[in-house]
DNA sequence: TCTGGGGTCCTAGGACCC
DNA sequence: TCTGGGGTCCTAGGACCC
């Protein structure tokens, strides 16, 4: 779904349509969730700092993101693609994959499946997306993204190594900024660069990813659509939009946290094996402290009893305070099969 | 301008075992 | 007196994605 967020306010909004619209936090520290292709063309982006958004935008519309109202039209659009797919991957609120690799093998046919998907989702949503078609994830995704806004592009396995060869490395997917710098300092600069390299290299400077990037930069993708995995953690954080200072507050504040992991667990059926804090502290370090359990804990006393002990036993805290404080469970597994404690 | 919140995956180091 | 080699598991940090 293109600029979903913020397309969405304007969908429900008609006098904010065409104007630039910027989803986010609001607070002091919020940053931004989704920009309209109005506030795109005035230089605000996703992750943005929202202060500096205001400042290259100040007459921009300004709004909270309303998850419920966005869940409801994911659902809808993903019901379509259901209608019509046997696989469908979900990867956000805006974004699934679905496999049309059961028509022929002729990529036309596909493509004309896909065209209508994307007709039928402007027609029940009045929503634009972008569409790509193509042999395998990756190329697909980059598809859609090359299309974007209101985009529809089909890659043909002949076309894969033209259409890919001069893009810049950074649209390699797991590619972000670190490793962009990585690579332009080693010389490689566009995706032909990454695929002429040697496989020896890449792997000494990347490890497994330099097996991943060797692959993708051939345009092969081998990953499988997968059906929904299994959730491996569950977390909640907070950035306090100014400092805490005092401990009392700060233990009260990762007690609550730790409750809210905890009725998730439960509302999921689900036990953990481990329980984390996290802390970032006002010059942005950032730490985690984690214990492993015995047995698996799901009740909001043992979660909270944990995460107030890493936070007393393994936390320094200074004067200056924290910025954000989170707490997290993982190595979860269902309720069904639970051991017991012995001795407790 | 001053940096969200929800996640996944990988790596390195250390404790420990035989 | 000083120290192998194979392995597992845990923790912490960091890159990345949406």
């Amino acid at each position: 779904m293109d600029a979903f967020f913020a397309a969405v306010e304007q969908l429900d909004e008609p006098t904010i349509r065409g104007r630039p619209v910027i989803v986010g936090g609001l607070g002091p520290r919020g940053v931004v969730s989704t920009a309209s292709y109005e506030a795109r063309t005035r230089g605000v982006h996703s992750a943005m700092p929202m202060a500096l958004a205001r400042k290259r935008c100040p007459d921009g519309v300004y709004l909270r993101p309303r998850f419920a109202r966005y869940k409801e039209i994911s659902d809808r659009v993903r019901a379509i693609l259901r209608a019509r797919s046997p696989i469908v991957e979900t990867i956000s609120l805006d974004e699934a994959f679905f496999d049309l690799s059961g028509r022929a093998g002729a990529s036309d046919a596909a493509a004309g499946v896909a065209r209508e998907i994307k007709e039928q989702v402007r027609a029940e949503t009045m929503l634009a997306c972008s569409v790509g078609v193509a042999p395998n994830r990756f190329l697909a995704k980059l598809a859609s993204e090359l299309g974007k806004p209101d985009g529809f592009l089909v890659i043909e396995p002949e076309g894969v190594r033209e259409l890919l060869d001069p893009l810049p490395v950074g649209r390699i997917w797991g590619v972000g900024k670190v490793t962009e710098r990585r690579l332009t300092g080693l010389g490689l600069l566009r995706v032909c660069d990454v695929r002429l390299a040697p496989l020896e290299l890449l792997v000494r400077e990347f490890g497994a990813m330099g097996r991943r990037l060797h692959e993708l930069a051939r345009g092969d993708d081998d990953q499988p659509l997968g059906g929904e995995a299994e959730a491996r953690s569950i977390s909640r954080e907070v950035t306090y939009a100014y400092d805490l200072t005092d401990p009392i507050e700060i233990e009260s504040e990762v007690r609550q946290l730790a409750r809210t992991v905890a009725r998730r667990l439960q509302v999921e059926s689900l036990l953990c094996r481990t329980v984390r804090i996290k802390i970032r502290y006002p010059d942005f370090r950032t730490i985690t402290r984690q214990v492993r359990l015995g047995v698996g804990a799901d009740t909001s006393g043992m979660i909270e009893r944990l995460a107030v002990h890493l936070l007393h036993d393994r936390v320094t805290l200074d004067e200056a305070g924290v910025r954000l404080i989170g707490v997290s469970v993982g190595r979860l597994s269902e309720t069904t099969a639970r051991q017991l404690p012995l001795f407790e």
